[in-house]
RNA sequence: GCCCUGGUAGUGUAGUGGCCGAUCAUGCGGCCCUGUCGAGGCCGCGACCCGGAUUCAAAUUCCGGCCGGGGCGCCA
């Protein structure tokens, strides 16, 4: 064979197969019930446990988040098929070729009987982690063996929601006409200000990862695309080591032109929750079963509370007053959870924050104040958003009062000189809605492979 | 960037100077058991993150490193 060559697919030749058992037949446990009673049937999947009490052995094989029972009555049952199963590490993967039969006794009403079985692939031992085991593991553990962690029923539980969580919003989102679109994660400048971010190698050039896709949903604005959203991936080089932080994130990112305020942006984004949460609340139900936990679906309109009046009402519960003009301390958000959940509120707007602690392109109202806004939940802060600016002469200036230079922001500035329409949007963080929604208590837990300040793999 | 906290069998833990040739559970191995489903019973296996220092004596104290967890700032 010439080396580097693909070796040629030859027609009427079968791939050689050490299977005797046909996958393909493969039925699905949960489908299966007492009534199949006399059925042959082909399972495969994971031997979670295997029960042997001498003259009768019990297996249990996993296939999702569904369990099912292996019977192997000896003497009734050919020894080698017996000696397969029994003798098997935990998490191995096999497959069955059997009778159901009904039983009384047996989880679900029924098991099956094998005439053959298979091993596709052992286990070794001892497991790096249990998953089944009457043990907790670390969160750290389970990341590092997070193929196993996810063969927890409640574990693969808390993704199926994200799924349906995105599902959700993007159904929403292109039912209200919205367009997706996917923007560069490797851009030439560290243009958007605020966060570290993250450099890359690119060819001869220095490149950096995006920390949103800010500016490039902006510059769809001035397309006639008027509604865009993109999933995005945010990558921020903070160094930061809490409950509630990532250094790659997801996100709703939204951007709506012709808008009169950012009022306009809220009923987008208080909707886009609901349609979220409705969707888990209706697809979910056996994954928030599994979880033991029920979603909220939040009544729209949320409400609005204004910068001024979040400061007012946590005044007495912080220790460290916000000064006016700060971004609202975390103690302060915290309170304010509290608060708008006494009022029955878990869901809530901060709006008209000060233009001194919001990003250039906020849209200035008055004096001091921006029309920016903060989605709250609970004291978790999952979106911020705003009216943008527009006005290029009023953009410049900005730009140069933060201390940065408008050459860099050609690229970006470029649109707007040639016809860009008032417009406003906001970042809606998956992971943050999703451990708020089940009321995860670490937002590694609602990213399968996180990337923290120390974890760069798996 | 600043601050706090932790690292003991595969997993999760007890243990704050000698009682530790280290606790318990889970797991793993062996044996017994024909209806288990957190199976049960008996026997066994397996660990003090790394490097220095203090001390008659260190899992335990101190220093450095490596690796976790958390808080603040910042943010999704």
């Amino acid at each position: 064979m010439v080396a580097g060559r693909p070796v040629p697919f030859i027609k009427d030749v079968p791939i050689p197969s050490a299977m005797s058992i046909p996958l393909s037949e493969r039925v699905a446990i949960p489908e299966l019930g007492p009534d199949d009673d006399g059925r042959e049937v082909v399972v495969a999947g994971w031997i979670q446990e295997v029960r042997d009490l001498g003259g009768i052995a019990f297996v249990e094989l996993r296939q999702g988040t569904e369990t099912g029972q292996i019977v192997l009555p000896k003497g009734k049952v050919d020894e080698d098929t017996v000696d397969t199963l029994v003798e098997a590490n935990r998490e191995s993967v096999a497959a069955i070729a059997g009778t159901v039969q009904e039983s009384d006794e047996a989880p679900g009403g029924f098991e099956v009987l094998p005439d053959e079985a298979e091993l596709l692939n052992e286990a070794q031992t001892p497991l790096p982690m249990g998953v089944v085991d009457r043990v907790d593991t670390d969160v750290d553990t389970r990341l590092e063996n997070r193929f196993l962690d996810v063969r927890k029923p409640e574990v693969q539980a808390i993704f199926a929601v994200r799924a349906a969580a995105v599902e959700g919003g993007r159904q929403w989102l292109q039912e209200e006409g919205f367009t997706e679109f996917t923007s560069p994660n490797i851009i030439g400048a560290a243009s958007e200000g605020g966060t570290d971010i993250f450099e890359v190698q690119y060819f001869e050039e220095t490149a950096y990862l995006s920390q949103s896709p800010q500016l490039y949903k902006q510059m769809m604005m001035a397309t006639g695309l008027d509604k865009v959203f993109e999933i995005a991936k945010y990558f921020r080089a903070e160094s930061h080591n809490t409950r509630r932080h990532l250094n790659e994130s997801s996100a709703f990112d939204c951007e709506v032109a012709f808008i009169d305020d950012e009022d306009d942006v809220l009923w987008v984004l208080e909707n886009l929750v609901h349609a979220i949460t409705s969707f888990v609340d209706e697809n979910c139900t056996e994954e928030l079963e599994l979880l033991d936990h029920e979603v909220t679906v939040p009544d729209t309109p949320f409400p609005r509370v204004t910068y001024d009046e979040a400061l007012d009402w946590t005044a007495d519960d912080v220790e460290e007053e916000v000064a006016w003009g700060e971004d609202l301390s975390t103690e302060a958000e915290y309170a304010l959870g509290d608060i708008m959940e006494e009022k029955g509120h878990e869901y809530y707007f901060i709006t008209k924050y000060p233009d001194e602690c919001k990003p250039f392109y906020a849209q200035p109202e008055g004096e001091e104040l921006s029309r920016s806004f903060d989605l709250g939940k609970s004291g978790m802060e999952v979106t911020s958003g705003a009216q943008r600016v527009h006005d290029p002469d009023l953009l410049r200036q900005r730009i140069e009062e933060m201390g940065a230079d408008t050459e860099d922001f050609e690229d970006y500035l470029k649109p707007f000189t040639y016809g860009m329409p008032p417009h406003g949007g906001f970042g809606l963080g998956i992971e943050r809605i999703v451990m708020e929604m089940l009321d995860l208590h670490n937002i590694r837990e609602a990213v399968l492979f996180p990337r923290d300040r120390d974890r760069l793999r798996p």
